[in-house]
DNA sequence: TCAAGCTGTAATAACTTTGTAACTACTCTT
DNA sequence: AAGAGTAGTTACAAAGTTATTACAGCTTGA
């Protein structure tokens, strides 16, 4: 990194800010640690270029840190969360308070500094991306995680908008029931092919007429083809 | 798994090396044990594809092992680390050393196994060739697995795919049945050389005008030649 | 705590691909 | 030209793959 980035960790576990403030140091960032949100109000947030707040912590929270810096002192630093692993809906609250990314703990410190990059870089491009997929009468937005059919709400489970989207995204291709697991399915979840299947059935059956543009053959895999 | 793995397990608990020998090994590994760093040194670490390191050993610990096989010996060959610890901090170590994953002991065979195989799926992913090889009016897609004859699209199955592939990338030479099963077919699987004529004979109808393009001859073998 | 929803497994039925066998037609030698 | 070996074709059986359903465990949120 040519410039010096300030980042504001705040967590109330100590043992992890130290690893944090060692490790993201060394990387060539500017740490300042606070060990809860309230401390965190008291310094002045807008020097920081990205803050990492730990959703949990005792007193308040890191959702709620957000909110206050976000809609009370409408500062829109970029905000990355840690969340204890799971917490599928704690993701969902996060981008919703506006946060721009969220690791799960425990997390690789590459993984991180990887997502701290990314994010600051887009700090430069600016701004929000309405990302929607326009086929047909079919609309996915990215963004909210949610499809319309003429105008029509579908609402999908996670795993259905994954799959969806990924095979949208390779329209044309055929892609295996490995490739899919891979990429939808954390690594540590071990969850046979047949899982896959299950979920294309479903996913068919809710997406009606356009079902059947989802292709399945043997020996390939699945793919999305109108 | 078609092609044989080779990996090396770095542990000073016999009894698990043991462990870990037999049940990898029935996985169709090929399995190396050194019971010390300064053993997994001595052997010829570029050879394989992957290694399993313990963290904790007497004398050179798993980290530091990584450490020089990366740093001093410049090698990239796919690590996970087992630990024994809880400790977050072990595996942020290990990440940062360059680990590929990481597994606390103790651990399931079958998780272990299936991170394995992510860990050396991931590494061949990432070759990307956009191939599609044009004959005239037909092109077909390696990566989509798609043959198109006058833009129509011919549904092959995968053993037709691949001999029609195998011919074509031998254009001209004459490839003898036995040639194509060691090539195509898996070295468990015993079939007849008839199965040979079989599936040319299903490629040569599906390919229409160019089915004669397939030559057969006798005493030779099989050649594509426009 | 219960009810509802999500996600995974298992079972099975339908389907596709692949292999074998049997037969015919071709080729190559003598 | 005959016979032995080789190749092409077809039909059928075996093996493998996929679709779908039912159900169970888990999480979540009233």
């Amino acid at each position: 990194m040519s410039q010096e980035y300030k980042i504001l960790v705040v967590d109330d576990e100590k043992d992890l800010c130290e690893i944090l403030q060692f490790n993201l140091a060394s990387e060539g960032f500017e740490i300042e640690v606070a060990y809860s949100g309230e401390e965190a109000l008291s310094k002045a947030i807008e020097q920081f270029d990205l803050l990492l707040l730990d959703v949990m912590m005792g007193g308040m929270s890191g959702f709620k840190l957000a909110d206050k810096i976000r809609k009370e002192m409408g500062l829109s630093v970029p905000i990355i969360f840690l969340t204890a692993r799971e917490a599928e809906n704690d993701m969902l609250t996060g981008f919703n308070v506006g946060g721009d990314d969220y690791m799960s703990k425990p997390f690789s410190i590459k993984e991180l500094v990887a997502r701290i990059k990314a994010v600051l870089r887009r700090g430069k491009n600016l701004e929000i991306k309405p990302k929607v997929i326009t086929i047909d009468t079919m609309e996915l937005d990215l963004n909210r995680k949610s499809l319309t059919i003429n105008h029509e709400n579908i609402l999908l489970t996670r795993k259905e908008f994954e799959i969806l989207n990924m095979l949208i995204s390779y329209k044309g291709k055929y892609l295996s029931r490995q490739e899919i697991l891979d990429r939808i399915w954390s690594d540590d979840v071990i969850v046979t092919e047949r899982n896959v299947d299950v979920n294309i059935a479903r996913l068919r059956k809710k997406i009606g007429e356009y079902g059947s543009c989802i292709k399945g053959r043997s020996g390939y895999g699945y793919c999305f083809e109108t």
